[in-house]
DNA sequence: CTGATTATTGCAAGGCGTTGCAGTAGCAAT
DNA sequence: ATTGCTACTGCAACGCCTTGCAATAATCAG
């Protein structure tokens, strides 16, 4: 099966970093991946399944998620949810955040570490909690749909 | 169709905040109506379609789910999403509050406005966003689990 | 009480995501 | 190149939730 040395970072070498964890490197998985190094900030999964299909019509969508999965693992997604529940996956290295949603317009920003930071630090402190932001999610509206609505 | 005056607080009258707002009061959206307001605190779709059920095993589940609408328009029902995504509901006027979820063990506390009112703050500095604290999941790791891990 | 109006219901189908299982095919060793 | 171990794949079925539509029934005026 081809390496996947050619590809952009942080994907070269995950076929090696597959078979050194005893995992498997398939042809579904490549497509995957080459999806994956193709894209960046966020997709949904059935966003992720349609490009998949549009390499590879066999595409299964067990497969694809069950790929995500082992790709969280080894840290190269990782997944949240958007204001409806749905998942959506952020293609790392981008640096990890969390996501402000806006329940009028639908739109959504990032949450960066600088305004995380104190956030994080501050469910530490009183609970020992640890912050996954990658997996937060905040709802609520956005200055402008505010402003609007009043 | 029967009034919902013995029911318990924020329930009693329903039925004629329904029809005021030209809305109708069906034996459906009485069972569901009943059924929240004996419940306390949360409870995901999938349970109060089964607690519907077992009042009444005609329940049908889109209904529910366009009741729980309603009930959220009219604010006794507020809906956030668990850790996973499904959908969870919280029964009014418990205070406002959102979710931090322990991805490791699958507790789940609640961040009361104590807490949450410095966050809220600060996202209103610094972007003008208001923040629907009933939305907000956060996941991550609690104290025990993150100490089990090292 | 009767009829007209129209909000709701029930149903069927669809979308997203998960899971169990039997057959397939990577991979390492020979 | 062959073999054996077992990680994957494909599939089918399921769970949760949403949506469109025709039929039903709650409400209101007379």
């Amino acid at each position: 099966m081809s390496p996947t040395d050619q590809l952009p970072e942080p994907w070269s070498g995950v076929r090696d970093r597959f078979r050194r964890r005893g995992l498997r490197w398939t042809p579904q998985r490549r497509t995957v991946v080459e999806v994956l190094a193709g894209t960046d900030g966020h997709v949904t999964g059935a966003e992720l399944i349609e490009r998949c299909r549009a390499r590879d019509p066999q595409t299964i969508p067990s497969t694809v998620y069950r790929t995500l999965d082992v790709l969280e693992e080894l840290g190269l997604v990782r997944h949240g949810h958007g204001a409806d529940g749905r998942e959506e996956f952020h293609v790392s290295p981008g640096t990890e955040h969390g996501h402000l949603y806006c329940a009028d317009c639908g739109g959504s920003w990032e949450i960066g570490a600088s305004q995380a930071g104190p956030i994080i630090d501050a469910f530490r402190r009183a609970d020992g909690f640890e912050v996954d932001l990658s997996h937060v999610t905040v709802v609520g509206r956005c200055a402008s749909c505010a402003a609007a609505s009043r």
